[in-house]
DNA sequence: CTGAAAGCGCTAACAC
DNA sequence: GTGTTAGCGCTTTCAG
């Protein structure tokens, strides 16, 4: 491996002065410079990322750790943060949870070993806490620059970025509200996710706010993942059981996609006899057909302003920590 | 940062000797071990990855690189890629291409010095061979090593690890045809994409082997991403050019549902006027209406191959590597 | 079986 | 403006 030292030599120069051409920080005469330069040049050499890493105490790279990177908009958002981060030269490390409460906890101790510089945890799961609390203290002392970017951690002093999932749901109530699609069934309130958790507020606040009367019987939980097929055995019971509803609003699109396949297997029409709206934006909806209505969540600028907080953070000063929200957008398709 | 002094410090012995029992690889009284184990327990020691990578000259994480992480399968892949890895130590830094040929040089040239223990590309894309070659030689000549798993690239010298394509398409024409669904179309036969042009290939060959003609006018190329938008587009100009066909195999699932929400527009009855077959093997997939019939990948195995081939290679000898094939599986559902 | 010492490649202090 | 030196934390000789 060309290290330094074989650069200097070449130039004629000590490594500390080629490290600081490479630096720029350090005033270089032009003449010195141009041959450092140029024996970097011949000799391919390519400064050790490890070395600076072990030598700064940090490296140049975040973990992505998330939920389930199979899911959803998981992956838009993926690329989107690897993108971002590569602006600022900045790696990103994938750490997928699986859901599971442990493995977040094993990523926060190995962070600092890493020498990762900062965490992106994107999970709406809902943990214990009391559990976790002090691997976060602990990362967090140890200089790792943690955003939440799936639910507000904000009381816990962690910077979070997350989608107005409250507004977005609220948006969707009042257009099937404004078409006359009540009553309104709600499917993807999930124990154990906070993006459910916050997607059903919406849907009762805005019932709420409109005076319409609140059903539980048309809140529809589902165990776990907001995949496909929970959507279509919650519709199926519900239309089973001869529930009454002229709409619902889906947690997530895939279950949303689920509900539709469920109404149309019955002949169903939608969305005459049932609107459906989906929440992500996933750009496979719009090939459902109908077309599906859905609150699209802007990823993109999501992962900008995340990056745009890397290195700003008051390191987990509990009281002041904010949480800021991305606007979503209500996108009209022919579902609802 | 607590560091082997301070736990060889604690434990009274000296920091080769923790080092030594972290490896245990060279044999230490059972005493002295036990002593070492609480010290570290007792300062909450963990290694430093950073500083062993440095040391060692390689570390223990692999690039996934991957052609576009928001499409089709590949957030899958990277899921049973990250597990996999994980359960043999090693981290997983993923790094999107975009489809771009000049990012995968880039990450060639840095991987040595981020540590990178090799790199796992998945990228359809057909490349210019002939810039990209120096660089994987240069890459795996300081001990990268690379699998390909989405194109196969052993003639290279790069072992890969890829689907059947090729079996897949074959497969999937035998059903069309026996099902008496000819004539069969294509659509997603991208000049730019590997995969695109194997599992044409597939379809060329099978249509042949039964003895039916091959109908230029019903292979429909698009330009490039295996996006739903492109074939239903592809589709509908095919229906509005009054072409004859009774059935399309698709080059991806979202390509596929694009293709039959065309043919919904039209008022077309799935399979019954049209038959539809997709690649792939989403989940989603099971949820359009009709739900769909796929050629499902297997990429729980495929990460399985690959993991299993990691240090096993015999670094680049041209000659005599291997391309390992994944089996493919038809999924049988309504739209064929 | 264990300790001392060297060095992976880099950069920040400290001289000059 | 530039060279010398030390040390980030680890493991691996080489002695003992």
């Amino acid at each position: 491996m060309v290290s330094v030292v074989a650069v200097a030599r070449r130039a004629g120069v000590s490594p500390a002065t080629v490290s600081r051409v490479l630096g720029g920080r350090v005033p270089v005469t032009a003449d010195t410079r141009a041959r450092v330069l140029e024996a970097i040049e011949e000799l391919g050499y390519r400064p050790n990322e490890v070395a600076r890493t072990l030598r700064a105490g940090r490296g140049r790279s975040l973990a992505l750790v998330i939920g389930d990177i199979q899911q959803g908009v998981n992956g838009t958002l993926a690329k989107n943060m690897q993108r971002e981060l590569e602006r600022q030269g900045l790696d990103l490390l994938l750490f997928d949870l699986d859901h599971r409460q442990d493995r977040l906890r094993h990523i926060l101790e190995r962070a600092p070993s890493l020498g990762l510089r900062g965490l992106l945890l994107s999970s709406p799961h809902i943990m214990d806490m009391n559990a976790l609390v002090p691997a976060f203290r602990a990362a967090v002392e140890r200089g790792i620059e943690i955003i939440s970017v799936s639910q507000d951690l904000s009381a816990l002093g962690i910077t979070s970025v997350v989608h107005d999932d409250l507004g977005g749901a609220r948006t969707a109530i009042d257009h099937l509200l404004a078409r006359q699609s009540a009553p309104i069934a709600f499917v993807g309130r999930v124990s154990t996710s906070a993006i459910g958790r916050a997607r059903f507020d919406g849907y009762r606040d805005a019932l709420r706010a409109h005076g319409q009367p609140f059903d539980p019987s048309l809140v529809w939980d589902i165990s776990e993942g907001f995949r496909a097929d929970a959507g279509y055995r919650a519709t199926s019971e519900a239309l089973d059981r001869g529930l009454r509803f002229r709409s619902v609003l889906a947690a997530s699109d895939e279950l949303a996609l689920g509900c539709m396949a469920a109404a149309a297997d019955r002949g169903l029409s939608i969305p005459a006899d049932i609107a459906f709206v989906g929440f992500g934006g996933l750009g496979l909806a719009a090939f459902a057909r109908p077309p599906m209505t859905t609150v699209a969540l802007d990823v993109d600028a999501q992962a900008r302003a995340v990056c745009s907080l890397l290195g700003t953070q008051q390191n987990g000063s509990a009281g002041s920590t904010r949480c800021h929200l991305v606007p979503t957008q209500l996108v009209l398709r022919q579902s609802a």
